[in-house]
DNA sequence: CCGGAATTATTTGATGCCAAACGAGAGGGC
DNA sequence: GCCCTCTCGTTTGGCATCAAATAATTCCGG
């Protein structure tokens, strides 16, 4: 039967086979997997509906959104909040800094650091898009009542969480001694 | 106190102030919210802990798995349930292909698709890789319990599902007769 | 069979994305 | 003042990513 998508039950099955020798964490598994899928699908339907009328990305709004509910801030401050790092932060600002959305203002005391915030352009934008958004985000949720979101949130809280405060540390025993291969692409050493 | 991340309750009530004035679907909003936080911190620490040692990104990984589970398939069938575009896929596959973890040949039937599969290093890769990595996803559900983990699981698939049935329909509805912008990128016809 | 419609993978262009290197500035000790 | 170190934001390099255009092939009606 070509062309068909496979079905969830397929794919476990199929998985099974597969996996009979190991030892398989198969809930975490399946977590794990969804996790992906349902971010995945859930940003390119709020890029193609929501969005793109404005020419706006997923990440871009989400930068707009923390300069509108924080107001000004450092650029390290709007990255951990975007969940994004800094240097990806420097191109999304300087995209919407072209556009006229954000601006950029040097810090008063410290001449390393950067302000960003909302033009009033940026503030205007927010505040016809935010509810359109927030539209969509009701309607992605629709199979799941108020209490079963709220449980989604909280598991996906104690996963954030559990990363941030066992994740370094586990990478440092997993390597054991062994230092890191470096990434493939990354700005080399002069040297 | 600078320095310092907001908490999640500090956010929220920043939300509260800033949003008094709008209809707020909260728990929609926190869901969505944290699907992209977990899926974006998981796949991180992935990628930083069991996937680099083999110099392979998560997407890459998937494809590999993707091919291990259902042995040789057709590229769009690897794309779907990999979750990426068929064109992100051509440029995987080839990276893939020219480290000789993944073979390409032509349909027997039809000149116009193309069939992957793993090579026997690609085999034997994954099975060195897969309990490393399902160790990983064991570790970033550890707050979690097994029955926890399905129901994230659960909660994760109806929002795929919700889009896979009615995503395309909301959006022509929202779009209601207007077409589309096109997206800022993408290739530009000749004309 | 011939020619247009449909279907398939690839190419293209712009942007997103990370980690590491870098440069500019701050801060402390002497 | 002068280092030396630390801490910012930016730059860099290599992929990933999508949607639309395109090329290659098959399918179908006549």
């Amino acid at each position: 039967m070509p062309g068909r998508r496979r079905s969830i039950a397929e794919t476990e099955q199929a998985v099974q086979e597969r996996l009979g020798g190991f030892e398989l964490q198969r809930e975490q598994m399946a977590a794990v997997a969804n996790i992906h899928r349902a971010a995945a699908a859930v940003r390119q339907h709020l890029e193609n509906s929501a969005l793109r009328p404005h020419d706006l990305t997923w990440t871009g709004f989400v930068v707009l959104w923390v300069l509108w509910i924080w107001g000004e801030a450092e650029t390290w401050s709007v990255a951990e909040e975007a969940g994004i790092s800094k240097g990806t932060l420097t191109g999304i600002a300087r995209t919407l800094e072209s556009r006229h959305l954000v601006a950029r203002a040097p810090h008063p005391e410290d001449g390393r650091r950067v302000l960003l915030s909302l033009t009033p352009e940026g503030e205007e934008l927010m505040e016809r898009l935010f509810p359109v958004f927030n539209a969509e985000e009701a309607f992605v949720a629709t199979p799941l009542s108020a209490e079963e979101c709220l449980r989604l949130a909280n598991g996906l809280r104690a996963i954030v969480a559990q990363l941030e405060e066992h994740g370094e540390e586990r990478r440092r025993q997993l390597l054991d001694g062994r230092d890191l291969a470096p990434r493939r692409s990354g700005r080399r050493s002069r040297r």
